[in-house]
DNA sequence: TAACTTAGTGTCATGTCAACACTTAGTCTG
DNA sequence: CAGACTAAGTGTTGACATGACACTAAGTTA
């Protein structure tokens, strides 16, 4: 509430974990770390929040400065500040993360070009501090936020096939889907349309390409079913998840 | 990620917006501040994060100074962190919400008999720093949890009728459900069961009286009904819509 | 005992979801 | 140039969930 004078003064970062979808998988960005804590091991791009920065702006910048991309999506994730996270110092994370379309990823060594890679999730090394578990929350929020929301579109180049898409959904999700099925979903949504051209890769039929119509925006989709009916008059007169204490089930009581 | 020794020193807080339900309305917990930035304005509850604390830890403090309450509902929410939301220092909010029973109202002035009390949400006066975007954060992630999660029950005491348990519902999500709808939904999905009595008040049928099955755990309902598919599936956690950049809606590009 | 008040209960139409297989349009090879 | 190969593309149906809708039951009070 208010700072006072035997005041904890934190350090803050801002870490952000980059998805993107490459050859069929989900991969983020980790570096190599340099420096002392850790030296030497893979740890999630980030930076301590400068005085007149926003905690937002320090997230965009670590992402550009091991991207240079620019326009991703990027949201606030959950916060981790267990004292024992890090040591010596107390550092409390503002974790973000972001999603790059596969479309941008060369840019991928653009400032420096030490230790920087991309990782599938499931191949991860021993992650510096944390992260392992900044990786896990920012996983489940991925795959959660698919189902409710266009999030999927973010992962997309400007034109993409039906069957690109759905590959996004089946690897985030780590399910398959029915191909009918999900082109009916998709399609019911009018959020994608034709852009009129073909793709024509593999040596079998060519696909119709299709663009996002509004790539800027992530919209919610399930429009909260909810508990059951509400309006209507009859006979005139009717009228993360992440709790505190154990993991993610039970809040401390 | 590294302290550097042009370190950004922030002061980080835990503040809590407490709900509860109280006379049909939904209201939350203010406190006076007797401080100076922003004295005499009603502001949150909370407190900063001491050195060898936990943030969970911190917010709980919080929440037990003001309210006495012991093992209710607490999640983090979201982190603030405008370098102007705060004058002169740099001081960044973790902040929380956590759900009180009604039944546990009357340890309200435990603490220090200060100036704290309920207010109804829709009629808050301005409050202190950015506060008032903390509850408006706070109220849409209560109400999009109440859709796809158990946490309605965090607000019942340990009896209830089912029309209690549907004002619940109706407050929060603020439109009115229809009686027979709600009760097959809250009855089929197992959680609650009769105790047994029943609760006779005004002149008219009594009515029996429920319990939770499993009170502290808050368990995700909403399947995953997700892009068409096949198989089950399983659940992350999660929040809602909030990208970086304008208000809620799109990110920064 | 009549009036009042909230508790409590079931059906049906509609929409959504998931399961399911074959045809089309290209390329490649023999 | 015909046949094999490959991924694209396309509808129907049954099961289930949702939401609209009205009257009876069991107390209290006048």
């Amino acid at each position: 509430m208010k700072p006072q004078d035997t005041a904890t003064a934190a350090v803050v970062t801002a870490d952000v974990v980059i998805f993107t979808i490459q050859g069929g998988e989900l991969k983020l960005l980790l570096v190599r770390r340099a420096d002392d804590p850790c030296r030497g091991q893979w740890a999630l791009p980030g930076d301590q929040v400068r005085m007149d920065e926003d905690l937002d702006q320090t997230a965009m910048r670590a992402l550009q400065v091991q991207t240079g991309v620019h326009g991703v999506y990027l949201e606030q994730l959950y916060t981790f500040g267990r004292p024992s996270r890090y040591p010596i110092a107390r550092v409390i994370a503002v974790a973000y993360y972001a999603l790059v379309p596969s479309e941008k990823l060369q840019l991928q060594a653009a400032g420096n070009a030490e230790a920087v890679d991309w990782f599938a999730l499931n191949q991860l090394s021993n992650l510096a501090f944390d992260h392992a578990e900044i990786v896990t929350t920012a996983s489940r929020r991925l795959s959660a936020k698919l189902d409710y929301s266009t999030i999927a579109f973010q992962f997309m180049p400007a034109e993409f096939t039906l069957s690109d898409l759905q590959q996004v959904y089946e690897v985030v999700r780590q399910e398959q889907l029915d191909k009918r099925n999900f082109r009916k979903w998709i399609l019911a949504q009018g959020r994608i349309e034709k852009t009129g051209r073909m793709r024509r890769n593999g040596s079998h039929r060519p696909a119709s390409l299709f663009r996002v119509k509004n790539p800027h925006s992530v919209e919610i989709i399930r429009q909260g079913r909810s508990a059951s009916a509400n309006n209507g008059v009859e006979h005139g007169q009717e009228t993360r998840m992440r709790p505190v204490g154990q993991a993610a089930a039970a809040p401390v009581r």
